[in-house]
DNA sequence: GCCGCCCATTTGGTATACAAACACGAATCT
DNA sequence: AGATTCGTGTTTGTATACCAAATGGGCGGC
């Protein structure tokens, strides 16, 4: 995936002329979100120089907004912007990869213990019932399933955080690695371990016991950092079709 | 504080023509870092809207990179950018200061983590020498020495985590309410604790523990988030001069 | 006093122009 | 041959002009 096929059709101008008036957004806004799903995945790989002309041809922008759209892209860390020399999707090193995990799991460490003051008896509920359904995925080896409702379970446990700056940063910081994680086909070890340290959670959180939640929410992303990275180095040895 | 004095004497281009060759930053990048320092400075208030046209004539660049210092600025969460109302130097709420202190709370304490485990024995040294002249600050009163070192002593801290990426975060977060510590002049039994722990922490860094140097920072800043809001509250009582 | 209308101002976005930086291949030198 | 220089086309950086749309007041009518 080195090239971009036509990102959007040319009829379909991103500011329709006849939206109501209210709240549209900006265009470097929208520009930098379609460029932000590209990205997260997958669709743009990594390493992939975004030339401005050609981009904004393809997305229906002029240059302006669509640099405005970098610079957004750039403070996310998405993409790299070096002096004269353009745009390109970040490329994570291994230790890029290392450190985000690793300020993530701090982050959903403190979640969890936020989530432990202020979750409600209905939030608990719903997310027992959500980890029940991720488990009955994990017994069907079905992993996308999986895969979303741990996603859902993660959030709802950084909702009840009740803190929308760490939502947010957490959120960013996921996004770089975002594509990574799906790739993470993990064996069958891991995924046992993960599956339990979810219970573990339901546990720690129905007793509000912040600290062991912050516990078990920091290893759980460390392993899912280690799990990553050995899928990548899996696949640097043999490259995927 | 209202208006802006020129922020920069007309004679002095920010692309000095003559520079050599290399590693001019771009305009945008600096644009942006001379604002970013006129708002954690406090020389531009909260609040101060920010005139496309009148503040590029001041710094003078044209529009187009002023707009896209703004992005950044406002990815970095320093000013506020509404659709077709401008920019604004961002307000924070109570909340949002408290948001802020919490999630540095758990950087710092990661930070304190990591850095148990990857310190040198020359890094504690140091970090322990400035600690006692800190202390020395302290005895003396002399509040904006306690500020420096105090700032150097966790930069340390961070730097000895290893972490480029939690480094970065954690600097952004506080660029967000940087003027805001400097103005709260916390009472004798605050600023003695404070010190305390900062005895404590250079203990907990000497015997490497992690978890007692994470709880420490941990709970410092938390302190340090209460007395900022209590400053603040204070101030709003009665504004200063 | 309240409401709606109108206008000056500002922002959002496009297009264009041009200088400087860069990429890369050809020509040149040793 | 290999390295270096040179030149040229391409891309980025910035300025500027321009216009549409949104905003925010002020003004007049009621």
């Amino acid at each position: 995936m080195t090239s971009v096929e036509p990102l959007q059709s040319e009829s379909t101008p991103l500011h329709s002329r006849d939206t109501p008036a209210a709240d549209r957004t900006t265009l470097p806004a929208s520009v930098a979100e379609q460029l932000r799903n590209l990205i997260t995945e997958g669709h743009l790989a990594a390493g992939t120089r975004l030339n401005e002309r050609t981009l904004g041809d393809q997305l229906g922008v002029s240059r302006t907004p669509l640099r405005e759209a970098f610079r957004l892209l750039a403070a996310e860390g998405l993409i790299d912007l070096q002096p004269n020399r353009g745009a390109q999707v970040v490329t994570l090193s291994e230790q890029d990869i290392r450190e985000s995990f690793e300020v993530m799991s701090g982050l959903e460490a403190l979640s969890g213990e936020l989530a432990c003051r202020h979750v409600s008896t209905d939030e608990i509920v719903e997310i027992k019932a959500l980890t029940f359904e991720m488990l009955a995925c994990h017994a069907r080896r079905d992993l996308p399933g999986y895969y979303r409702l741990n996603h859902a379970i993660h959030d709802k446990i950084n909702a009840a955080a009740r803190n929308r700056l760490l939502t947010q940063v957490y959120a960013t910081l996921n996004r770089r690695i975002q594509h990574l994680r799906f790739r993470s086909n993990f064996d069958r070890d891991k995924w046992n371990k993960a599956a339990r340290e979810h219970s573990a959670m339901v546990d720690a959180l129905e007793a509000r016991d912040g600290a062991r939640l912050a516990a078990i929410l920091r290893t759980h992303l460390t392993h899912k950092g280690e799990a990553v990275l050995d899928a990548l180095r899996l696949e640097h040895a043999r490259p995927p079709a």
